[in-house]
DNA sequence: ATCAGCATGGGGTATTCACCCCATATAAAT
DNA sequence: ATTTATATGGGGTGAATACCCCATGCTGAT
């Protein structure tokens, strides 16, 4: 029994590539293509495919909530994302969309075929550098961890003021606990953020909770 | 520049098949042998291995216990699992353990291959039916799902307010995102700050990771 | 029928925040 | 010796925040 393959790509040069080489392979037929998520979405319902192998960068919407929409609808289709992203952000949101695999576009085409395989057996397959940035999360997220280092280019200074900051202190009571003025505690506040691309002290919240320096 | 490899395996049997099957390829060294966790440890410290292969089973004590005792004393060494063993427990023990891979015995060799290759880069490989196990795992820590439970007084139109606001989304934001006026959403935070005392926006972050309603 | 709770929003105000400008001093690096 | 990084602070601006006032519907329980 072959996999019944669905190929998800905007570009029609990569789905005859993609064609070529997953057709030369036995077990694969590739059963249809669409170049976006409207696309997908109708020929998942039509075509019912075992797999579908998906980009993340669509035309109208993204394939992470093509991925999801599908998924929804058609829970027993596994799938595989294949794309340019690299990202910790992508990669979990895929996962969450409902995402068999992740394999990266710069993978060997073994490593595709083997996403395909797995996906059609109801496993999961995920490229190494991204079965890092889960296993990372999955640790990070365990209790056992002490988060040692992970702790960027902040000076320790900066280091000192994220902390107040991350316990929900304005800049006159960390001024106080550190004993300089509130200008420079919004300064340093300021170099953070730009360093680590961060906007609201919200933010600065969660990246120190995430980055163990204070406790949630 | 070959990776050197040390191999753990109580069965020399096992080990002479693996020396075998790993000195074919040109990229890997077999550098020593250990038939127990305590050779183990004493040949990692004499080798300075890139990579050891650890099987689970092993005489003296568990190659979990291995694997920890020895990243705890030599953390640049790369570990792989590989094992009987496909049950949830192993596999996250080891994982926690610090292990940078896990692949079963029934595993193809270019499996192994991919592992060993993946650790020496410091990336993770997982067996598909091992990646499913985490992405499981991940999928249930995730508090995207209604997290019913431990929350308080804060009716469901709160709660959700609260996800987005602890997302570190402003009021503009969250009203787009709700179709409802930006004035409500102030509404709805300052109902959410009475209830549970907080008073600020990083407050109320903190308070939803500890709370599971978001996660860090 | 009334009342409590919920969700919806409009107004205002003082404070804080996020992001710029600028400067000075010290210490390490080249 | 000059640059670079760090830590220190002052000024300013527009936006956002935290906290009040108020009101309108709608539900479900008493």
């Amino acid at each position: 029994m072959k996999t019944r393959l669905l190929l998800v790509d905007d570009h029609a040069v990569v789905r005859s590539g993609l064609r070529m080489l997953l057709e030369n392979e036995g077990d694969v037929e590739i059963i249809g293509e669409a170049g976006t998520a409207a696309e997908a979405l109708a020929s998942a319902a039509d075509l019912k495919p075992d797999v579908i192998l998906m980009d993340i960068g669509l035309p109208d919407k993204s394939g992470i909530e093509a991925t999801r929409e599908i998924k929804a609808q058609f829970p027993a289709v596994a799938i595989v994302a294949l794309t340019i992203h690299e990202d910790e952000e992508y990669f979990f949101k895929m996962l969450e969309a409902g995402a068999s695999g992740y394999v990266p576009k710069r993978a060997a085409p073994e490593e595709l075929l083997t996403a395909i395989r797995a996906a059609a057996h109801g496993e999961v397959y995920l490229y190494p550098s991204m079965a890092k940035l889960l296993v990372r999360d999955f640790l990070v997220s365990e209790p056992t961890d002490k988060n040692l280092s992970s702790r960027k280019d902040l000076t320790d200074r900066e280091h000192e003021v994220l902390t107040h900051l991350a316990e929900g202190e304005n800049n006159e009571e960390i001024a106080k606990a550190l004993v300089i003025s509130p200008k420079t505690v919004a300064r340093h506040r300021e170099n953070i953020m730009h360093k680590l691309n961060l906007h609201s002290r919200a933010e600065l919240v969660r990246y120190a909770i995430r980055k163990g320096i204070i406790k949630a």
